[in-house]
DNA sequence: CTTAAATCATTCACAGTATAAACGATTAGA
DNA sequence: TCTAATCGTTTATACTGTGAATGATTTAAG
């Protein structure tokens, strides 16, 4: 006998959140693509931006990426002078990186993209639905705890 | 002057949706590593489970990759008795696939692992909350109309 | 002090995923 | 009939990301 619930995974909310969630994060990337950046890119942007930044070792926990991709990231910002790398005297290890001038308006062109994204998102939405859905993954967002790009 | 809304941005709804669809989406690979499948296996396994399924080049359309990709699921899945590969008697080039009962078991199981990790994020919400989820999610499903795993 | 172990950034080799182009078999159309 | 298009497959390749090895520096132990 075949199963029964065929139609009704579809309707999951797993399933439409990972799907409606990797197709607007596939748009964002779509929409950086101009400036030369991956979602990445910008996330180490946005850890710069935040102030929570320090070492390249703290940027990758923070990401939850390797090291060394940190390395290739910061490379590509680097060339393009959106960020500056700064030995730490304390520890000459250690490299500090820091916007500079050009990346804090590269990572506010990246911002207004994403805040047209956001808007295209919720035009589909009435306000009150934009408000559950808000709440809701507001909440998941709490329990899950990633402010950090993926 | 430095830009206002730099916490902001992390409570949008797009960036909320890509961050947590992201999540999930890697929660269910894992969970479907048992299996020795990836999203897009199953993704595969549910457009013929679906019967809309019929040639591979149909299901690459469907399922917006590569028919190249195709092959090389319809291999893996074949590989392990999940599906047959039939030439059609009346256009020889093509090839129709379809689920075995193994693949149609296989297919279950892995509906089955979706369910849990539904239930797991639902217990996150209060069930006016994942009502309002839901019912959101609903319509971005329909106005961005994709019923087919990526 | 001096030496051994740990740490940080980097490089290098590699695995995994996906695409596009080239190819052979088959079918459709002029 | 023979030319062009279509389907599946193979092959080459790009891209993202990881982990292990390396070199420079710092910390800890004796």
């Amino acid at each position: 006998m075949p199963n029964m619930n065929d139609a009704k995974w579809t309707e999951t909310l797993s399933f439409r959140l990972s799907t409606l969630g990797v197709l607007v994060a596939d748009q964002y990337a779509e929409a950086l693509a101009v400036h030369d950046l991956k979602p990445k890119h910008v996330g180490l942007l946005e850890v710069l931006g935040s102030g929570l930044a320090g070492s390249q070792l703290e940027i990758a926990k923070l990401m939850r990426v390797a090291p060394s991709l940190v390395v290739s990231l910061a490379d590509h910002l680097e060339s393009m002078g959106a960020i500056e790398r700064l030995r730490d005297p304390a520890d000459r290890r250690r490299q500090i990186l820091s916007l500079t001038s050009e990346g804090r308006d590269l990572l506010a062109e990246c911002t207004a993209k994403a805040l047209v994204l956001d808007a295209k998102v919720a035009a589909e939405l009435t306000s009150s639905q934009h408000a559950a859905l808000s709440e809701a993954l507001g909440r998941l967002a709490a329990s899950y705890g990633l402010p950090v790009r993926k």
